[in-house]
DNA sequence: TATTGATTGCGAACAGTGTTCGCAATCAAG
DNA sequence: CTTGATTGCGAACACTGTTCGCAATCAATA
């Protein structure tokens, strides 16, 4: 479809010195894109759409921009800036959690971030700083550098599963769903068919549920006690005790 | 954009009996979007090439399928129908393990799946079956039904990350690359600057790298100690040993 | 056997998309 | 004050998903 998708907007210097100024700037292109994401869906946000709420025309954006990929890797690094990065907790578990529960509020404040992040690399700024922060987090345990990445990666990851689960859920109207209550009548329809009886039993066994916030904190300290990071620094895997 | 969305596509019947004899099937249909996919990305599935390449018109799709969505629906469901279900281990982490490693080797050979399943709901009947399986797997396991649902979203999600992380990698020539070399090279001018030391030393810090194999089971296994899945069933969490 | 009525095939058209082109307007430097 | 790079942006191109309308088909009914 579109030629190439390189992203290197993030090598690219805004302005430049010479010339008439801009009228606009990125940020101004991204706070516009960001706010009909989060009013209308991710699938609103067209070149047009934007140029139009910023009362310009649709070309003038690619002075600005190459493509409308960079328009949306402008878009998450952005709110990716919303991260208090700064020190929230003693232990590296404590500090991770911290900031995968930060995550998870962006997440909520913007709908259409957890499909982005699990699905397109993005490499700004604001995702360095993070990363970094994460990286600061760990510096105490004794892994290697790329496990470490690979830990954060995945704990980013798993959070915007989880969100992306959640958002997915009826009861969410959210910019496009509808599609939920087809999908429980679809599953209900096949519970009754008898064909999955532990899909069924699954389903109808729940009493007491838990909250959305403990279920997350259970999985994200599930997965970091499975890579070995439990209540105390340095500790070694397998001789502590889980606490969700 | 488009109107709804409901994916309602499994709960209508492919033939209704009366009229002209179907000259094409969703089955059909998918397979050849499939292809397509395989092997020009996912952005080149429209509607209009599938048609093309099944020597139809446009319209003609719309007779076995309501939108676009449908189709990716479809898809997704279609490859889901490639697990291998059925007893494949001793202990439920072993059975989860090799579900996973099924997945991955799935998504290696449909390199569009792995961002659809991170990014919609997907409840197709290969899907259930899936589901189904997994949920056999943990039988003897003793969680809440919930949970282990969660369990599994956050199994396939940890596993499709992983793959979308391999496929984003350089080197990974596949239908829409060549961002991955301007990332490197954003990346090191940015570990350059001086401005992110740990990122920097996370990235030198390491020798002998794992095989992607390797760290794949390590996540896996690692993830699924923290839910309390050892080695052997039942029992205790926390008193196992982590093996990678 | 003839007719009915739902279903399929599909060309044409509509509204919307990302993107490029060309030209006028602007501004800093020489 | 001229030069040359840069910005603003209307117009157009090549796409996209989707709908409409009508001819062709076939099973069940009269």
């Amino acid at each position: 479809m579109t030629a190439r998708d390189p992203i290197d907007i993030w090598r690219r210097p805004e302005r430049s010195g010479v010339g008439p100024k801009p009228q606009h700037s990125r940020g101004q292109i991204a706070a516009a894109a960001i706010d009909i994401a989060d009013r209308d869906g991710l699938a609103a946000v067209s070149v047009r759409r934007v140029a139009r709420d910023m009362g310009t025309g649709p070309a003038s954006l690619y002075r600005y921009l190459r493509s409308h990929d960079e328009l949306i890797e402008l878009m998450v690094d952005t709110v990716s800036g919303e991260y208090d990065l700064g020190p929230s907790g003693e232990t590296p578990r404590d500090q991770l959690l911290a900031l995968a529960r930060q995550g998870r509020s962006i997440m909520h404040r913007h709908p259409w971030l957890a499909a982005l992040l699990l699905t397109r690399p993005s490499m700004g700024p604001s995702t360095l700083r993070y990363l970094e922060s994460a990286l600061t987090a760990m510096e105490s345990i004794d892994l290697p550098g790329p496990s470490k990445l690979q830990t954060v990666a995945m704990l980013t990851a798993l959070t915007s599963a989880f969100v992306q689960n959640e958002l997915s859920q009826p009861g969410n109207s959210g910019a496009a769903n509808g599609a939920a209550s087809d999908r429980v009548e679809y599953l209900s329809e096949a519970v009754r068919s008898g064909n999955y009886p532990r899909l069924a039993s699954a389903f109808s066994g729940g009493n007491e549920p838990e909250t959305p916030d403990d279920m997350f904190n259970g999985i994200i300290v599930g997965y970091l006690a499975g890579v070995g990071l439990r209540q105390l620094p340095q500790e070694t895997p397998g001789a502590g005790e889980i606490q969700a």
